[in-house]
DNA sequence: GAACACATAACTGTATACAATACTAATCAT
DNA sequence: ATGATTAGTATTGTATACAGTTATGTGTTC
């Protein structure tokens, strides 16, 4: 009973997913420049596939493209984190109300579950894993909200702010899932407003700190392993 | 004193522009096959910048991708507008609530004195036209919000919505005028509450009618001229 | 007449070659 | 030294060629 669909994937496609994937933990420095070269040298592959990717990204603004110079990675700017984590705070704020209308009784219960199941206990893990863990359950409740368009905006935002997630989520593990767990009650008790203010809440309460997150950021970065 | 940078934009930066107004515009019948080589002579281009251009117009959701077998126009799906026009309202209500914070009195001045100045008297206009002049409303406001990431988005949701907007927008000018008027007397009063109201009010009247307004749409599509 | 198989044509995906532009560095003038 | 100028190099942007896949049409069988 195999369903998994190989779709033999283009070398566009897979030059795409890892370029992505470099961009998004900022394997290209801020500002830096591609060289199409050099990278389709190292990812096996011409440059022709890789332009595409390259292009794609620039849609999807993990890079910018000037014109006659080349691909370049994305700035990684305080006033752009905080404009995304703004974005990413009213498209949960909205897919929270809207799946207060949208979830049936067993989603919901599968999520607080979720919740049980990766409970406080477990600390024992890295900033990257609480930041996948913490994507997961707000891309869940992104997808109870039954809009797909917001659903994948989501996915973009997170994906770009993913990298300046790490900063801060060590040690905040306990509240986090405390908030997690108000936010589902709320929806248990489909009760928009609630859900909604309280998703503000825990969203908005990082916006401030963001500055010094950026700088973190940038250490990160630049420190060489 | 011209700073006009003419920039002299490369073959695919055109053609991404020359396409996405074909794809927005539903040139292309939706879920129809694209020619690339055909599509190439007739921008009077090659196919390499040309597929650089659709992989970005891919990433932008306007077209879709299938391995091995090029590309396709989006499909026009109530659904799926449904879906755009529930984000636009998210974002519009957003933005509106953002601006209340963000906006200077002249700004606010100004963009009701842009209402004053294309009142409803003057209806001699098509109703591509009137897309467009609400459509600047609603971006202007967005620009109020101070927050280009959620700009550039809801532009992008616009332009996918647009031409189904044609369809239910004759007739509807002086409601339109008088209900965006009063979304900026609520901005003005700086009361985001009020103003979120209305603008949620604003778009969402039209969430019901979206099914008929597709089928409506699909006649103007396949309608030759 | 319908369904299948096969051959042919058309088209996509990728590599490579070339032209135009931007960058680098060395030279010269101040 | 410092700044401008220019020759040379590196790199991008585009065209073209080719390989592999998908679509098409014909013929054959039932």
């Amino acid at each position: 009973m195999d369903h998994s669909e190989k779709k033999t994937q283009s070398r566009a496609e897979s030059l795409y997913i890892a370029v992505k994937d470099m961009a998004i933990s900022f394997k290209f420095k801020p500002g830096e420049r591609i060289n199409e070269v050099d990278l389709a040298r190292r990812m096996g592959a011409s440059r022709t596939p890789l332009r595409e990717a390259l292009n794609r990204l620039v849609a999807e603004g993990f890079l910018v493209l000037k014109q006659g110079r080349g691909f370049f990675c994305r700035d990684l700017k305080p006033r752009e984190m905080f404009e995304l984590y703004q974005f990413r705070a009213v498209l949960e704020v909205a897919a929270v109300r809207l799946a207060c209308e949208q979830a049936t009784e067993q989603e919901v219960a599968e999520l607080m579950q979720f919740l049980d199941e990766t409970g406080p206990d477990e600390d024992g893990q890295t900033s990257e894993e609480l930041v996948t863990l913490d994507e997961y359950f707000h891309e869940k409740i992104m997808a109870l909200s039954r809009n797909m368009e917001m659903s994948k905006t989501l996915e973009n935002v997170n994906a770009r702010i993913k990298y300046f997630r790490w900063v801060d989520m060590d040690s905040k593990r306990k509240t986090t899932q405390k908030e997690h767990r108000a936010i589902v009650e709320a929806l248990m008790a489909r009760d928009a407003d609630l859900a909604a203010q309280r998703m503000n809440a825990h969203i908005a309460k990082r916006l401030d700190q963001i500055t010094a997150a950026v700088k973190e950021s940038y250490s990160r970065i630049y420190l060489v392993t």
